[in-house]
DNA sequence: GGCTGGTTACAGAATTGTGCGTAATTTACA
DNA sequence: TGTAAATTACGCACAATTCTGTAACCAGCC
């Protein structure tokens, strides 16, 4: 990628949510602190480097906020800052859109008078 | 919500809009009908290759509608469908909240009350 | 030959996974 | 009592995989 930065905030905030993790994290975050290793267990197929490396752009991106403890065994605590709560209802709306276009996906049209299939 | 697909919706939505293009022609394809050409001169960016395989990814996604015309020269017509509209104001959502954590990312206070806020 | 939309073949870039190392402390065990 | 090993959250080097771009080619009518 180029380091072209984009004026267009769409872009900027795909260029945060895209790919496989930041939106599962999203998730496994909105219950609350979790550590690294909670994270882990939460999605036993992410790598541990991909999963610090994700952790780490949306902390950059001020979506995650990251507590390191001192002492060891080492813990660090992740949990969602104010924009990151504001950004889970907004991925929670790209899921129930997704779940209603499955009716325009099958071939179905959704509740209305005319339909009154076995629903789902 | 039942255990529908083995895979969570938001899982599956990311995977037709991660990337870098997805979103950029939801962009470009809410003013309407726009051909294969008019899509490259928007985005003079997007190579050949690519603007044909993330608009079949659309396409196969149900967002947005292919319309061929038969005769030649070829032309293709490339519009949202009833879902991929429904989609647009979501992406618009991202936008302002990427606007919005401006705010949080730059370190100043959120409050507003004399606060213009324009997306560009 | 040129126009348009699209595909294939190959190359190079980017992303992701694997495995090893590290820190300071606790526990395991002989 | 001493030594080894486990723990936790990573970083680093490298391999594997995936993504993206370039260029050429196709179709069929003017």
């Amino acid at each position: 990628m180029k380091d072209v930065v984009s004026r267009c905030p769409i872009e900027e905030t795909m260029r945060v949510l895209s790919g496989r993790w930041p939106t599962l994290l999203l998730y496994y975050l909105k219950d609350g602190t979790k550590r690294f290793s909670d994270l882990r267990r939460d999605n036993p197929t992410v790598s541990h480097r991909i999963l610090a490396l994700e952790l780490r752009k949306l902390e950059d991106a001020g979506i995650v906020r990251r507590t390191a403890h001192p002492g060891y065994p080492l813990r660090v605590d992740y949990d969602l800052t104010g924009p990151g709560r504001r950004l889970v209802p907004l991925i929670d709306a790209l899921g129930s859109w997704w779940v209603h276009t499955e009716d325009d996906r099958t071939g179905r049209s959704p509740i209305s008078e005319t339909n009154l299939d076995t629903a789902a």
